[in-house]
DNA sequence: CATGGCATTTGAAACGTTACGATCGAACGT
DNA sequence: ACGTTCGATCGTAACGTTTCAAATGCCATG
């Protein structure tokens, strides 16, 4: 079962083991006739090059790593693919990994690709994470933060403006007359969450007719919406909000649908926006208006960076920030606001 | 800012590599003083191993790979999280792949993971590929199919049995009172949709009062559904079927938000059952019934049996098909037969 | 005091690959 | 016929790790 390694190919095809990693590495440098030998030899004993001797002798290899918090999520599977399209056309791997939002499993996964000697770390974290990528980067391995804004000049980042994107929705709900405006998410401490409140909180402030009250859900998962929405029902019907403006989609879903079910009429007696627009937000019965951030070319733009700042070891302007839109569908178009 | 490496750890803690590596792989053996001046040094040199030598030393990696047609798709997306779960439980680390159901892709990392020396390969894949799974087996590279009955003896599989599925759910329409029957998907010459409608059409032919219709579907995803709606939606209402099987459950989601946009009513209208049973369709307004084949834990009984076979070379019992169970709701759920 | 046994530590070999300088042979110009 | 050049081919030295047999130091025992 021993694996055939390149001397036995060179043996058989009768030529040096140079040749063979020629053939192998620069296949324009060698002959016709021992080319056809060697393919031949490799043919016969199955021969596949061993990666570990490659990058041994190369001191890296040929792939990145996308960590996100969570593949099951639509807006990172989305991100991944568009990552992965783009990483193939610059001829780069990708390795992809899941910390389950555990920063444990954050750290094991960044020992293990610095290990791998990946050429570089695409990272989607909901934690603070700068810090162990700087020290990532002292020793040599590069990385962009996706999603998140970096803070250091040295921390490329690709992200969205979140404080707009929270801005636009509860700006958004106010103009269509959404008095009592509820922000649904949670934990606050995490940036992106908290920005999106900070501009929804802005927004309001800056009408001056409304409230916003925020309902904390600790898990942005349909599960947490479906809790937050019957704690909600719940209350006195006088006492709900008119707007609600969740911190994701998957939240909005799961509250929608417990609404729904429960006979609130979604948008006429209460409006809902989400965050992230993913595709199942679209394609619900009740389409989801939605902050849309991540143009189609999101994680192209992150793995582009990063390649470039593989290449120059630094980059033009760290901090790709951009404008998120809002998107409005059948969830928050017509609310009717009471007499 | 060359990487520091084992070498210069071992002189500057003023011992010898060996002394390195052992206090790196078996602690126990080492003394506390030499123990701690290792510790440090590592500390201040920032030193990582590396994983390339290691590897080539030990001639495998403690890594599986997990090959899917498409991650966005959270049913592979699901099985993706169960896999790496119990593959940590195992102190293995996966490697996640979209093959974006292109073959060449597929080859490309069934390539690029044998290169990488993993332990064995998890696949799941829309293609025929025992065949090339076979190549990969004999060059030792052991791996197991998912979701796909495997036929050689010598090829594991954990598969769903879809014959059943798809009889499952046309009976449940049969049942409750449906007689003209459309299966909606395809391409028909994969085998689990083809199996799927096998059932489907096996359970229409022993009630003997109802007819089975096939709408193809080039794409199953919710894209795919929506225009396979559309295009019911053009033909008089008499002509347009009563029950609707949909080969998985984006098609089926696709399908339900067109129609109810049409104000076709589900279910008393028109009933509708899926297929994989995932959590969008649970958390759609009109939940959606549909068949659910993998347990909790179909990720991981595909893992263990991939570590079974590689630590013993062969397993006891090497297809593993489980019986899907159809989960009924709403969208099935009130269907009026038509007086 | 010599001996043996034990726990630690050592140093070198080996894993499979690539790059590099050396070598070879043929073709060409004079 | 000889020297030169150029492309193809060769052989070997790394790359960083683990393992293993051998060496070392220490202690207890005879």
């Amino acid at each position: 079962m021993a694996r055939a390694g390149i001397r036995e190919v060179a043996g058989l095809a009768g030529v040096a083991v140079g040749t063979v990693s020629h053939y192998l590495n620069h296949p324009d440098k060698v002959s016709a006739e021992k080319a056809e030998r060697i393919r031949a030899a490799i043919e016969t004993l199955g021969f596949v090059p061993n990666n570990a001797g490659r990058q041994l002798r190369l001191g890296t290899s040929r792939a990145v790593a996308y960590i996100a918090p969570d593949v099951s999520n639509p807006f990172f599977a989305e991100i991944a693919e568009d990552v992965e399209r783009r990483a193939s056309e610059q001829g780069l791997t990708v390795f992809i990994a899941n910390s389950h939002r555990s920063r444990e499993r954050e750290d094991a996964y960044l020992a293990l690709f610095e290990q791998h000697q990946v050429q570089g770390l695409l990272v989607a974290s909901h934690e603070p994470i700068e810090d162990r990528l700087a020290r990532s980067r002292q020793r040599g391995t590069p990385s962009v933060l996706v999603g998140q804004a970096g803070v250091s000049e040295e921390q490329p980042s690709v992200s969205l403006d979140d404080v707009s994107g929270g801005h636009q929705a509860a700006a958004h709900l106010l103009a269509i007359g959404c008095r009592r405006i509820a922000f649904v998410g949670g934990p606050l401490g995490i940036k992106q969450i908290g920005d999106r409140l900070t501009g929804a909180s802005d927004a309001v402030r800056e009408a001056g007719t409304a409230t916003l009250e925020v309902v904390n859900a600790t898990d942005r998962t349909l599960r947490g919406g479906r809790a937050a929405a019957q704690a909600l029902l719940e209350r006195p019907p006088e006492l709900r909000p008119e707007g609600i403006f969740a911190a994701n989609d998957l939240l909005a879903l799961g509250m929608l649908q417990v609404f729904v079910d429960a006979g609130v009429r979604v948008p006429e007696e209460l409006a809902m926006v989400g965050y992230d627009d993913i595709e199942f937000g679209e394609a619900s019965l009740i389409p989801l208006s939605s902050v849309r951030g991540r143009h189609a070319d999101f994680g192209s733009a992150a793995l582009d960076l990063l390649v470039e700042l593989i290449q120059n070891g630094v980059v033009e302007d760290p901090h790709r920030v951009y404008e998120p839109t809002l998107v409005v569908r059948r969830s928050s178009e017509g609310f009717v606001p009471r007499g």
